[in-house]
DNA sequence: TCTTACGTTTACGTTAACGTAAACCAATGC
DNA sequence: GCATTGGTTTACGTTAACGTAAACGTAAGA
């Protein structure tokens, strides 16, 4: 019943990496699992970590990138000037996501144009046969 | 009054790469400015090349993929095969753009939450002050 | 008992995307 | 005339993010 664990081939075959991919997650310290002797044990909270990690990576982030925005969730940040760093950072960080995401529609569009262009000229090539 | 040219180090400046930058795009085969003797000449093409590479950068291509999405504007295709081909690489392309559109929007989420958390707690701080 | 599957550490190899440095040429201003 | 500015080629160096291989431990199954 308790918490779910993962092995590390599970959480491999899940997110379709291989296990040395999260071996070397881990000594970069981006994740901590625990050990059941010499083998890793991961828990609901590591497997969360790689998953950022992954989304992260997809649309171009470092590993260090990642983390630092996964840093952003843990509750160490006590003082008010430590709150009031972490809030530009997350602006900044928000900034980057939006330019992205305006990135992301131009080439979109782009390929709207293509895709039409494609099409048309599909359609013209089937005039002249039929 | 014709079309403008550009020098290396102009590009440079207004993207803000280095000249190495550029000269390595072209060793890549990404870009191909004309020569005077022996000074690269840079098009308004060329340029717009450029700018096509760093919007791909940004959002985590490799220079190979901003190849790839660049050559689908040019109409060297020419047959239906190959338009058919053209058609499914960019849909292909287009289901990436929308994960990544899709995982930046869960980080923006992600990063609301964090923002609120932060402003509650010193909203708080200045509580206990006041 | 032996092999098969899964785990471990250690360490060298690899690719992409430039950085950095050397050594050189050409026009320009003083 | 000569230093400065901006361009060139060639080539070795660097960082990130793993891949790959060796060499080993261990528990389960035929």
């Amino acid at each position: 019943m308790g918490k779910p664990n993962y092995t590390i081939s599970e959480l491999a075959k899940e997110f379709d990496v291989t296990t040395r991919t999260i071996r070397f997650y881990e000594e970069k310290g981006l994740v901590h699992p625990q050990r059941n002797g010499q083998v890793r044990v991961y828990t609901a909270a590591d497997r969360v970590r790689i998953k950022l990690i992954l989304r992260g990576k997809r649309i171009g982030m470092t590993l260090q990138e990642s983390a630092e925005v996964i840093d952003m969730y843990d509750p160490d940040h006590n003082n008010a000037d430590q709150l009031r760093t972490l809030i530009e950072t997350v602006e900044a960080r928000r900034l980057l996501l939006l330019q992205q995401k305006k990135d992301i529609d131009d080439m979109l569009f782009g390929l709207d144009e293509v895709q039409s262009l494609c099409h048309t000229a599909l359609r013209l090539g089937e005039e002249i046969i039929s």
